[in-house]
DNA sequence: TGCAACTGTCATCTT
DNA sequence: GGAAGATGACAGTTG
């Protein structure tokens, strides 16, 4: 059943709340339903109140016994008061965004990119409130025009930014008032309301039958009887109140009845009004204060008192981050004191933060005269959502203290925060807002985009292997990817690079003489003295605090020198084009400790060559397709020697960079066996742990079960009025929680007596 | 000079 | 069956 009793008042406040959040222009119009003395009380300048004046002003206009009663005065006035600053408290970018998010890809996410949308909106809504008709007070819709508006301002209430706004503040409010609220949409289609549904009294709700019969308004706090019942706030419209009737859980049209400002007169709208959306909008808006047996008002202090000092450096915080990322748009709530001061009682509002009402909205004024009750047009027309669902969790955690946690918020705060999700979140968008991406997040983001690895073993989790990307023997293709991912994570060195790369790939057929000298003084094959790759001790700087990272001394990740020149002595008459691409795909980075080796084994290999006169570089022979290398060996007039000692050269080459990566294979499996050996001894000294703790628990237990069992005995006499002994008797506990008392050795010579005869049998 | 790390090479196996 | 890759083993080089 649901409750709407006393707490409905503040809830349709809250309601209006949530409809200004969205950018909506909300005229409360409480004050059109309540005496003016209310209006007075509730919106007037005057601070003072005195329960005295509220008593005086329930006997004056004869309220109803079970009328709000001075504790909800006060938060109605508070909150009136929120409304009124609404267009002052902002939301931090980053927090709503940090929702946005988390949101999965579905009908509620992905569409609304920032406040600006909002702003637009709104901005777009006055326009329109100028150019539209103005409806005025008292007057009734009974208009296909009027009926069209209400289904505008339907559909507007209904789009999805509106839902994604909603569901947040959802998601804050549930947080900041922990068992306090709950909303409305617990009620759907599949709930069934009870047939007594009690209105509070005093209250612009108006309750019609299916029959459209007037069964409860104004200060009555009669007993509904209704199937099922909705009730919503509508945008632009003060107040007015739709309700709709399902019979046999399907909504009839014709029993939407929607209530203009001031009128208590039910409309019903058009049947051809689509009853889902209505329910849309209706399951999105509304909540209820759910009653509580302590004092209201005390506990909510009690909250407040806690939440406010955090959730204000947290909007502190966040409106800094905003700045820090140039969202000058999003600025701590500048009126927050005002606001404050303008509860006598001392009631500390939780900052929201949703500015959704801009300056040029204008605030909200205490003359009733001053409402215009203009519709907006639907511009934000959209399909239903389907918010059951994710409406339907509610945030009720107990209010208790907590110690506070490290990131500053209360215990309970913080845990409320975190099972929303928002925490985390916040913090980490912070994080990125203040710090910007973590570099081996975006290595990895990088790393992870180069496709080929030439590598068999799952290293690309690898920590060894974010620095230092693998460059197999393989394709062209194989080459251009790393030198993709190469030029990503290093810009600067892959510039040179690809000069020499490119250099090397408009190498013309002849080499002449004094290039030849050029090369021998430079000293290194292929004029790559200059290691390209940046040194391993990146791999400490990506990975700070991991004690592996130093024993990788060097970089395991190797290739063959690109095809740039010639060897000494050597000629290259025959350029392929698969050479060029190779040679100039390959980015030249290598290694200075694996440049020295290379060297050496180039001079090996370059003695060799030359003594044979082999018109091939080293690096054609290694590198070359087998296809080509084979056209090449057989286009080429060589000798059975030459022959030879090419084929010893590329296969040498070959293994040489197997090996290297066969080595830096090894050592990431070695790194991922030694995380994996972190891991489990973790999760051993957890479970071991955990045993030690449930074997305190069982022995507890145990200690508690025999004493337990000694009273029992010492309570209980035999038939002669002696003790019963607890090691000669026993509890027995029958099949109908009867409990008997049983000799032991009487059971046991039953069971002894029933295995011989089950041995005899 | 001894040592550890690195590297090239060979043999062998697998793909 | 050959080519290429992978890998263990060994030896040379280097700091």
């Amino acid at each position: 059943m649901l409750h709407i009793k006393e707490y409905f008042t503040e809830g349709l406040i809250q309601m209006a709340i949530l409809l200004s959040l969205c950018g909506v222009r909300v005229h409360v119009g409480l004050e059109v339903f309540l005496p003016p003395s209310w209006c007075e009380l509730i919106l007037g300048p005057t601070s003072a109140l005195t329960h005295t004046q509220i008593l005086n002003l329930r006997n004056r206009h004869s309220l109803h016994p079970k009328m709000v009663d001075l504790d909800q005065f006060f938060t109605a006035r508070r909150l009136f008061g929120w409304v009124r600053s609404l267009d002052q408290i902002q939301v931090s970018q980053a927090e709503l965004e940090t929702w946005l998010v988390q949101q999965e890809v579905g009908p509620l996410s992905g569409r609304f990119p920032d406040q600006n949308f909002l702003i637009d909106r709104t901005l777009g809504q006055v326009e329109r409130d100028q150019s539209e008709p103005t409806m005025g007070q008292g007057e009734v819709l009974d208009s296909l025009e009027e009926e069209e508006q209400v289904c505008q301002m339907i559909t507007h209430h209904n789009g999805q930014h509106d839902a994604s706004l909603l569901f947040y503040l959802h998601r804050k409010l549930g947080s900041c008032f922990p068992g306090r609220f709950n909303f409305l949409t617990t009620i759907t289609v599949q709930d069934k309301i009870s047939e007594n549904t009690t209105v509070v009294a005093g209250l612009p709700v108006t309750l019609h039958n299916p029959g459209c019969e007037l069964i409860a308004m104004g200060s009555a706090a009669p007993n509904v009887s209704l199937e099922r019942l909705t009730v919503s706030v509508p945008a632009s419209f003060s107040l007015k109140i739709i309700i709709q009737i399902y019979e046999c859980g399907a909504p009839l049209n014709e029993n939407i009845y929607v209530m203009s400002e001031v009128s208590t007169v039910w409309t019903p709208l058009s049947p051809s009004r689509p009853a889902p959306d209505v329910l849309t909008l209706i399951t999105t808006l509304l909540f209820f204060r759910e009653p509580l047996g302590l004092d209201l008002e005390l506990q909510w202090q009690d909250l407040m008192d806690i939440l406010e000092p955090e959730v204000t450096n947290r909007v502190r915080r966040d409106a800094n981050a905003c700045e820090n990322s140039r969202m000058d748009s999003w600025t701590i709530p500048s009126n927050y004191a005002d606001l404050l001061d303008e509860n006598p009682g001392g009631d500390n509002l939780a900052v929201f933060s949703m500015d959704l009402l801009t300056q040029d909205i204008s605030p909200f004024s205490s003359d009733s005269s001053s409402y215009d009750l203009k519709t907006p047009s639907g511009s934000q027309a959209s399909g239903g959502n389907d918010l059951d669902q994710d409406f339907g969790r509610t945030s009720s955690s107990s209010f208790e203290l907590a110690e506070e946690g490290a990131d500053g918020f209360p215990g309970h705060i913080r845990d409320l925060l975190e099972n929303l999700n928002i925490l985390e979140d916040i913090q980490l968008l912070d994080g990125q807002l203040e710090e910007g991406f973590s570099p081996d997040v975006w290595a990895e983001a990088e790393v992870e985009t180069d496709s080929d690895s030439g590598l068999s073993l799952d290293f690309i989790h690898s920590p060894s292997s974010f620095s230092s990307p693998i460059v197999s023997e393989g394709s062209a293709d194989d080459s251009s990817s790393c030198a993709s991912a190469v030029e990503n994570v290093f810009s600067d060195e892959v510039d040179s690079s690809d000069e020499d790369g490119s250099a090397g790939s408009h190498l013309e057929v002849e080499v002449t003489i004094k290039q030849e000298e050029v090369e021998e003084e430079m000293g290194a094959v292929g004029g790559h003295g200059v290691p390209q790759f940046p040194p391993n001790h990146e791999d400490s700087k990506l990975f700070p605090g991991f004690s592996w990272v130093e024993h990788i001394g060097h970089d395991h990740t190797y290739y063959n020198p690109p095809l740039s020149s010639p060897a000494p002595g050597t000629m290259s008459p025959i350029q392929t084009e698969s050479a060029v691409r190779a040679g100039s795909t390959r980015p030249c980075c290598l290694s200075s400790s694996s440049l020295a080796p290379e060297t050496k084994a180039w001079s090996r290999d370059e003695e060799r060559a030359r003594a044979l006169r082999i018109p091939f570089s080293y690096q054609l022979i290694v590198n070359l397709p087998v296809e080509e290398f084979n056209h090449l060996l057989s286009s080429s007039q060589l000798s059975q020697q030459q022959l030879t000692l090419i084929r010893d050269i590329r296969r040498r080459g070959k293994n040489k960079i197997a090996a290297q990566n066969c080595r830096k294979r090894k050592l990431d499996v070695l790194l991922a066996l030694e995380e994996d050996l972190k891991a489990l001894r973790l999760h051993r000294s957890k479970l071991l742990q955990e045993k030690r703790n449930s074997l305190r628990r069982l022995q507890d237990m145990k200690s508690r079960f025999g004493k337990l069992y000694q009273e029992i005995f010492s309570q209980l006499e035999d038939d002669n009025g002696r003790p019963l002994d607890a090691t000669e008797y026993t509890l027995r506990f029958g099949p109908d929680d009867t409990v008997t008392v049983a000799s032991i050795r009487a059971s046991q010579n039953g069971k002894k007596h029933q295995g011989v005869k089950k041995r005899r049998s």
